[in-house]
DNA sequence: TGTCAGAAACGTACGTTGTACGTTGTTCGT
DNA sequence: ACGAACAACGTACAACGTACGTTTCTGACA
C-alpha cells in the first residue's frame, strides 16, 4: 500500500492495452471482448483505459493495425509475383494466429499500418508486368482470396469459440440433413478430413497466373 | 381503442419480423438494428417479437436466409460454367441490394436457404468438367471472390451509413496522406471515379478459366 | 351462444455493455 | 517545496438483449 509496494504495476500505456486486447481476443474470441475484461486482465478498472484510447472502436482498430505490423514484407529484391505470393501467405498466417481478425478486417476502417499493408501490395503490383487496370483488379482479387479464405477457414473456430467442433458440426447437420444436401455434407467432410491444406496456395497461383494472362491479352489487343 | 378500431394491425408473424429487420438494416445499417426498433417499426413492443423468434441471433440468421431466397438459380439446362457465372452475379446483386449482408455472411451460421444456396453451387460444380479436387477449391475461390468483392465494394457505404461519402474519404485521407501512400490514394481515386464497374465479372471469368485450366493439368498429369 | 384454454402482446425488470463526469492520487518541472 | 498536468478511480446513466409474470385476444367445442 505504501510507496515502496514491491508489486507496483507498470503504468499502462496504449500498447499494453492493445496487446491485452489481442491476447484476450485470441483466447476467448472478439465477441466477448469487453472494456472491463481488458482492464481486469491488466489489473486496472475499465475507465482507466480511456486515458489512452478514445473508444472501443478505436481499440479494435488499433488491434487490427497491430496485426498488420506482424506481416513481414518480402525483401525489395524479390521479384514482383514472388513478393505478392509471399506477402499473401504471410497475411494469411497472421489471420491463422488471430482467428477473430479476418472477420473484422473487411468491415473496419484501416489504420496506418493496415494502410501500409495495402500500399505495399499496390506498390508491388505497380512495378510488376501487369498493366494498370489489371493491377487494380488484381489487388482486389488477391485481397479477396486471402481474406475470404481465412474467414471461411476459421468460421468454425470462431463462430462459437467455446464448445468443441463436433457440437458445431452437429448443429449444422441438423439444418442440413445429408439426404437433402449431399454435396454440402460431402464438402464439409472433405474439410473435416483435412486434405485441403494446399488449396490456399493453389488458388492463389491460379489467380496470379490468370492476372498475367489477362494483362497480356489486354496489352496485345490494345497494341 | 374499441374492437371496431379501423386501424387494426395485422397480427405479426415470423416473416413480417424478418422483413422488417431487413428493411431497417437496408435503411439504417445492421449496426443500429435493435429489437426495440424492429418492434417499433411494426407497431409492437420489443418482447412481442419473442413469440416468433428465439433470439436476436435467430433473427439475423433468418434475415440472411431470406436474402438467400432472393438469389435465383439459373435454369437446369444452363451449361455448368454459365450457370456458375450467372449464380455468382445474382448473388452479388443481392449483396448490392442489402449492403449489410455481406459482412455477416461469412461469420454467421447458414440456415436452410443459405445451405441450399451452397448446395446449388456445389451441385453445378459436380456436374461440370472439373475434377473433384478442383471443384472443391473452386467452390471457395468463387465464394471468396463474390463475398470479398461485395464486402470491399460497399465498405464505404456500410462503415458509417449516416454521413456522406466525402466525410469518410476525408477521415481516411487523414490517416493516409497522399505523399506517404501514393498508390493507395490513387487506387481509392480510381474507385471514386467509378471506372471499375466491369472488374467483378472480369476477375470472376479469370477464376473460372483458371479452374478449367488447373483441372485439365491435374487430370492429364494423373493420366 | 357461452366458455375456456392456449397463443399473443404487454409491462416490468435485471444484468451487461460502452462511456460521460467528477474526484483523488501521483509525478515532475521549477 | 509546490502546483500543474496527467493517470487512475468510483459512480452513474442510457441502451441493449431478454427472462418472467400478467393481461388480452381468439377460436374450438359445449
Amino acid at each position: 500500500m505504501s510507496t515502496t509496494d514491491a508489486s507496483k504495476r507498470t503504468p499502462l500505456d496504449r500498447d499494453a492495452i492493445v496487446r491485452a486486447g489481442i491476447e484476450l481476443a485470441d483466447a476467448e474470441g472478439v465477441g466477448v471482448l469487453t472494456m472491463r475484461r481488458v482492464a481486469d486482465h491488466l489489473g486496472f478498472k475499465a475507465m482507466a483505459l480511456y486515458n489512452h484510447i478514445s473508444s472501443k472502436e478505436d481499440l479494435l482498430k488499433a488491434m487490427l493495425d497491430a496485426i498488420a505490423t506482424e506481416i513481414d514484407e518480402p525483401p525489395p529484391e524479390c521479384e514482383p509475383m514472388q513478393a505478392i505470393r509471399q506477402h499473401a501467405i504471410a497475411t494469411r498466417d497472421a489471420f491463422l494466429r488471430h482467428p477473430w481478425a479476418a472477420g473484422l478486417w473487411g468491415v473496419t476502417m484501416p489504420g496506418e499500418s493496415r494502410t501500409a499493408h495495402i500500399e505495399y501490395l499496390l506498390s508491388v503490383l505497380a512495378r510488376s508486368d501487369l498493366d494498370a487496370e489489371t493491377a487494380h483488379d488484381g489487388f482486389h482479387a488477391i485481397n479477396n482470396h486471402v481474406l475470404g479464405y481465412s474467414m471461411q477457414e476459421q468460421a468454425l473456430t470462431v463462430l462459437f469459440a467455446g464448445r468443441g467442433i463436433e457440437s458445431l458440426v452437429n448443429e449444422f447437420q441438423e439444418t442440413a440433413p445429408v439426404d437433402r444436401f449431399p454435396h454440402t455434407n460431402a464438402h464439409l467432410q472433405e474439410h473435416l478430413d483435412g486434405n485441403t491444406s494446399t488449396s490456399f496456395e493453389l488458388v492463389l497461383d491460379l489467380i496470379l497466373e490468370g492476372l498475367a494472362r489477362v494483362s497480356k491479352d489486354r496489352t496485345s489487343h490494345t497494341a
